[in-house]
Parts: C-alpha cells; structure tokens; sequence
DNA sequence: AATACCATGTTAGAAAAAATAACATATAAA
DNA sequence: TTTATATGTTATTTTTTCTAACATGGTATT
C-alpha cells in the first residue's frame, strides 16, 4: 500500500519531468488537455507529477514513437484501466487484445519508419512495479 | 545500481521537501550550509532533492526534537559515514531501512489523519483536480 | 488541389517559487 | 551579562511555470 501511495505522490515539478521523459512542456500539458495524465496541483496552480504520472508519459511517449495518435493511446488507456479493474493482475488475455488494437491503430496510422527507440522506461531511474 | 542511484536522484524542489520535511526553506538551507546535506542545483540554480537528502533531513528532525545541537547532528553525521565505510552495509543499511519505516508510518499518520480520496491522500498539501 | 484537423512550436505577459543577503531575535552557553 | 546558535523576517532579483493566443508542418478529407 505505501509503495503504491509512494508512486502516486505529486512530488516532482515539470521541468523534472521534461528531462525524465523528454517530453516538452507543450506536450504534457496537451496530455493533461485531453486527460490522459491528471498531475495534481500545488496551491500557487504549480502542476506535480507523481511516479505514476512519469510512468504514463513514457508509455505515451512510446506509442507515439510507435506512430500511434493520440485517439489510439487514449484506447489504449482505457482498455488498460478497465482491464485493471476486472483482472486486477497481469495480462495475457487483456495483453491480446491491446495487441490488436495496436495493430489496428498502426495501420490506419500509416506508421512512418522511425527509428524505434526502446522504450526508456522508468526503471532505469526508479523502482517499478516489481521490485 | 538502480536503487541507490534512484534515492540519490535530485528530483524534489524546496517547497516539496518543506512539505515532507515539515521543515522551513531557511532550516534547509541552513543544514546545507553546514554541509549535512548537498542538494544538487537544477540549471537555473534551483536546488534539487534526492530523496536521499529528504532522509537526511528527516533524522536532523528527529534529532533536534531530541534537543541535539547542529555540533551534536553533525558527529552523528559523520560516525555514521565512517562507520558505513568500516562495517560496510549491515548496520547502516538496517538504519536507512528503519528510517524508511519512520517516514512510512509518518505519511501513514497523515493519511489517516484525514478521510480522503484516493488521488487526495495529499490534499492537504495539494488541489487535485476535481476535488 | 484545397481545406480542415492534429499535434506541437513559439511567444507574450503574469504570477509563483526560489535564490541570496542582510538584519532581527529568542534561547542557550559562557 | 554577553556571546553564540538557530531560525525568523524582509527585500530584491532571477528562474520557473502558468495560460492563452497564434503559427505551422504533416495528414486526412473532400
């Protein structure tokens, strides 16, 4: 339980975060507009990010790289989130389906040949989920 | 490597470690000033937290609660540095997990403290949206 | 091709946070 | 009493962040 407080606590400010996950300001705030992020608010209007947050923004930030838009991440969100709640653990079933998805948003994305980086997830600054 | 590296990752801003702390700006700055702690500085000069650094602050809390001077904290200080170089990690390592703890149990007293919603386990400190 | 939309860049202006530095002060020590 | 400690307070400047508006390159639609 206080793992999971630990990573939901708005800690960081968003010029952390802009490094942690190269991201510019414009564009998480554009994440936050369309209410795939939701950073708390410090009492002078300040955002905060908790560890989830980041977490979501380099998720995001790699369907984007994937050429996924963002009506593709935000399904991609919700499946994820309605799937938390009925098989509260690990995937297998839910991990099919968001593949199919994935691949339906990938061709009507016409994905440009990006370099693919790999996916520069948290774990490499903090602990995540396992641990 | 990762867990050490995470806990000595600056990342926190002064006024979140006032919160965590319960500590003043001026306090902080005057234990950085006598070298308890070194809290790196962000481009513009800012000062930036590890939460290594709110660890430190937390025991020179809890150390002047016990009504020990700033010459007191700073030989406690340095014995342990020493002694984690001797001893290696046994002892200090049960000391930063017992600390842990402490501060556990204190943000669990917060939160029970008051009825609050998930993302509100904060709000005391924060405006989460929709709040 | 022309148009509209999407995701992001850019800029301006205001507000908040944080820095340094100086001076003030209550309590403890000498 | 005088001095030293640890912190409060205030002033000023710099940095960060905010919102809002407009700009723009690429896609999709017509």
């Amino acid at each position: 339980m206080s793992r999971e407080f630990r990573r939901a606590m708005p800690l960081l400010p968003i010029s952390m975060v802009m490094q942690l996950t190269e991201l510019t300001a414009r564009q998480i705030r554009y994440y936050e507009e369309h209410k795939l992020i939701e950073p708390a608010r410090s009492e002078g209007n300040r955002r905060m990010f908790s560890l989830d947050d980041v977490d979501a923004l380099l998720e995001i930030r790699e369907l984007l790289d994937q050429g996924i838009n963002m009506a593709g991440i935000k399904k991609v969100f919700d499946m994820r989130k309605t799937n938390n709640v009925k098989s509260s653990n690990k995937l297998s079933i839910s991990d099919a389906e968001l593949r199919a998805i994935l691949r339906e948003e990938m061709q009507q994305a016409q994905i440009m040949q990006k370099a693919s980086l790999r996916q520069g997830d948290l774990s490499r600054f903090f602990q995540v989920k396992g641990e």
